[in-house]
DNA sequence: TAAACTGCTTGCGTTATGCAAGTGGATTAA
DNA sequence: TTAATCCACTTGCATAACGCAAGCAGTTTA
């Protein structure tokens, strides 16, 4: 059995960071949470970023140690693997959020790949409930009762409008 | 002049994980931020995690080039350089008590270590502007017309108390 | 039965990290 | 005045992580 190695330190910043501080983490999350990306392949071949395949290998096995990720086979492909979110990665949207609301004033980001971030950032802590309900319904099959337009739903109009605003 | 590295994608999150994402930078901030630590030798020989010298003295510089912290050379001693946290550093204040939020929730966090977190998770968005407000007149020079009780005295009596339980 | 798809692994060169020691200027104490 | 200490690093070197390109083995589809 692994034994789990030893921490730098018990404080929460700091392990954090020892989970999440690497270049490509957070990116894998994103791709999974916001993008509703649930294989390995799924995630290489919509890379924004252009993730290399051994990195992404090792960040997904990474994630499921760190219980961030399930991981599945799915049931009409014995080789893929569907991974879903645990309640653990889903707690941190709020973190996400935060984090997104930051790079988008301080950082030089693209207004259609911010879109996604600012409807959540601005719908408050209730559109952040509610999306977590989502996930937790997508991902570790709790009944939502929530009706009408989901959010994703949302996410995906509001970052389809962007892209066209841009184009023109 | 130094061209800006080209950046991976224009992604909130990706953009700042490139500036944020690696084992140090989150650690170093939070000891200039909530330990008040303002020198190379301070962040040094009260660290908790045992940086290393040369990586101490790469993540200053590092953080000084993304515009998080400003280096200036102390009144009393010339050799000894002040660091400052630029309102860019401060507003990552959220987003460093969301994530030190999701630490103390799901990681092995130790109760001493994780108080200062708390309190200024449970204080609310009232007490994090507080703060963000201190941190501006004690590293901006911009003037703070709040009375009273400092947050970082709050922050610090808290510390100590959690600390006095523990040992008992 | 072959082609395509699946999730990887492997080799290899480059970069980052981590430890220990050293450097050189500034300040302080005897 | 001189020695010790403080200050912010740098340097050398070993190890680990990253990044690219190619390859691989089982699964499914045409």
């Amino acid at each position: 059995m692994p034994e789990p190695k030893p921490k730098r330190s018990g404080c929460p910043i700091n392990l954090a960071t020892e989970v999440l501080g690497d270049g490509w983490s957070l990116v894998v999350l994103r791709d999974i949470m916001f993008g509703g990306r649930r294989t390995y392949r799924a995630i290489l071949t919509n890379s924004l970023e252009g993730i290399a395949t051994n990195i992404l290998a090792s960040r997904l096995k990474q994630l499921v140690e760190n219980g961030l990720l399930t991981a599945a086979p799915a049931p009409d492909h014995r080789q893929k693997t569907i991974y879903s979110l645990t309640e653990k990665a889903i707690a941190l949207l709020p973190a996400m959020i935060a984090l997104g609301a930051w790079g988008r004033q301080f950082l030089p980001t693209e207004p259609e790949l911010a879109i996604r971030n600012q409807v959540l950032e601005e719908g408050g802590r209730e559109l952040q409930e509610a999306f977590m309900a989502e996930l937790r319904e997508t991902h570790l099959g709790i009944a939502n009762p929530s009706s009408g337009q989901s959010v994703a739903e949302r996410l995906e109009l509001a970052f389809q409008q962007a892209k066209s605003e841009i184009r023109r």
